[in-house]
DNA sequence: ATATGTGATGCGTTTTTTGCATCATTTATA
DNA sequence: TATAAATGATGCAAAAAACGCATCACATAT
């Protein structure tokens, strides 16, 4: 898109904060890169730049012109993907930022799910929790969110949300899996694997371990689902997952992998939300729609009691 | 605006429906122009044009294309507003659209107040009755429209509105210039100059006349609102407007140029809505944003008790 | 049949953009 | 404190892109 290069130079500008390795990266000279940024500044009027002896830095005029860039960006992105569905094949490119939760199985599922019908489009994944999500989503970074936490701004525009109970997972010998429901004082001196603090779960814990006033034995803090997963075959301890991040079929009951899943009593330990959404105001690319979409469909296979649209 | 230039191009060739006709308007060659299009055509990867020997003519990708290139052109106009105000002047360039009630008296006043602070904003003003100010705001060729009828798009945003009896004008020495309120059966065999059918206000007037089985003897039917107020000075002829239409304080009862306004009864006619807002979803230049305000101040000191937020 | 309109294309010219060498400053380092 | 290494800006020549002219191919109206 010959009429994109400068506003795409001024992007990656503004990125790198320096016109010599912004220009190395988009494999042009500085001297052409810095004539063209003086160029625009020269049209729009004014700087959008200021110069520092280490680099550039966005001015507040910059600052509103880059957000305009990014916006123009991302409708482009969505006309173009647009323009492509009317030619029969869907292509496009989806971006989402998600928490942990759902990068183990059920996004890996839904993705294959819609790979295997429309194949020309490609994905970016970002793991990324509640607040960072929220402001990828803000600075086009990303087009959806899948957020298992409360949200924030008020820029989010949830369009569906599933409720979420916690999970105690487990090898399946380990000795509460005999359990059905699993309820706090079962888990004293009994070693956990926690989430960390960032994590939506480990929120709702702390909530019940508060007013129980628990405290649990935490022989370990991660924010790693699959260093969890693995850890939990080796030892007989307890961690923590919500239906959303468990293989398929694990909230029911199942084994899978030697490991089994059991639901924390809804009493001691408050359900949690997952949301999906995208920035408010902004008109999605056809395939982050239909993307969504399925994502939507899917939960609603999944969880049909606890999904809200 | 450089990166603007092929952006520019193809809108003013959809407009003018031919490369030729567009390129004299531009100043350019047919070859150029003809060029830059096919060249846009290749990036994008389709045609957006249909060739035809008469011309050319937007297919549905173009469409869609050339929706983005005004989304994207409003929105740099926006940013451009937002530049100028960050460094104390307000500059830019308000587009307004509205019925012919308000062209008389209420939008120079409210103008020439807002220029007298910011006389670098300049204005377009487009006279058009409802459905045709609501397609301008939706080609994003007027920022804000001002609406005496009823509204039909959901994509018509309204901030504001102000409900709008209708009034019998004359001259101070017509007969019925003694009434207070005038009831339709005044009206009768009484000449009139009826407003045409695509106005708001004539609307009204059938609602009433339909109810009460009337028929006003209509001596001429126009929409000019010049015309009307000064063949009143010359004929014992009544015509009808809004308090908005009217000369500042008219429509307390007091004369202006030996003219005199008479309100109509409300039983026999209803009052109508002035809607004042612009399409949903857009974020307004600055200047375009302040001049609303204006808009709503101003009426708020004329018309206190009608005014909707 | 002819004339007039349309958009597309080959080619030489003009304008714009790019890259190299270099300057003026500032910051980090010896 | 002197030196080295980084930054963005600028003059100038080469490369690339855009432009305008002449012309083609085609459709429509006269």
């Amino acid at each position: 898109m010959r009429f994109m290069t400068s506003l795409r130079f001024i992007d990656a500008v503004a990125r790198e904060k320096s016109i010599r390795k912004a220009a190395e990266k988009l494999a042009i000279t500085s001297t052409a890169l810095n004539r063209r940024i003086l160029q625009v500044e020269d049209e729009i009027g004014q700087p959008l730049f200021e110069r520092l002896a280490s680099g550039v830095r966005l001015n507040t005029a910059g600052e509103i012109f880059v957000q305009h860039i990014r916006a123009q960006q991302a409708d482009l992105a969505r006309v173009q993907s647009q323009l492509a569905d009317l030619s029969g094949v869907r292509r496009g490119h989806v971006r989402v930022t998600s928490g942990p939760e759902t990068l183990s199985h059920f996004l890996p599922d839904v993705i294959a799910r819609y790979r295997s019908e429309h194949d020309a489009v490609t994905f970016d994944i970002s793991r990324q929790h509640g607040e960072a999500a929220e402001a990828a989503l803000g600075s086009l970074e990303a087009d959806l969110a899948l957020i298992f936490e409360p949200i924030r701004s008020s820029d989010f525009q949830t369009i569906a949300t599933a409720r979420q109970a916690v999970y105690c997972c487990m090898a399946e010998t380990h000795d509460l899996a005999r359990l059905d429901v699993i309820r706090l004082h079962h888990l004293i001196d009994v070693p956990v694997i926690m989430p960390t603090s960032q994590s939506g779960v480990r929120q709702l814990l702390n909530v019940g371990l508060m007013r129980r006033e628990i405290n649990l034995a935490t022989m370990l803090e991660t924010d790693s689902e699959e260093f969890t997963q693995n850890y939990l075959q080796n030892e007989k301890v307890v961690g923590f997952q919500i239906p959303i991040g468990l293989a398929k079929y694990m909230a029911e009951g199942r084994s899978v992998n030697g490991l089994i899943a059991r639901p924390l009593d809804t009493q001691d330990i408050p359900q949690g939300t997952m949301h999906i959404g995208h920035l408010r105001g902004r008109v999605l690319p056809v395939a982050a729609a239909k993307f969504m979409d399925l994502i939507i469909t899917e939960l609603r296979e999944r969880f049909p009691k606890d999904l809200d649209q």
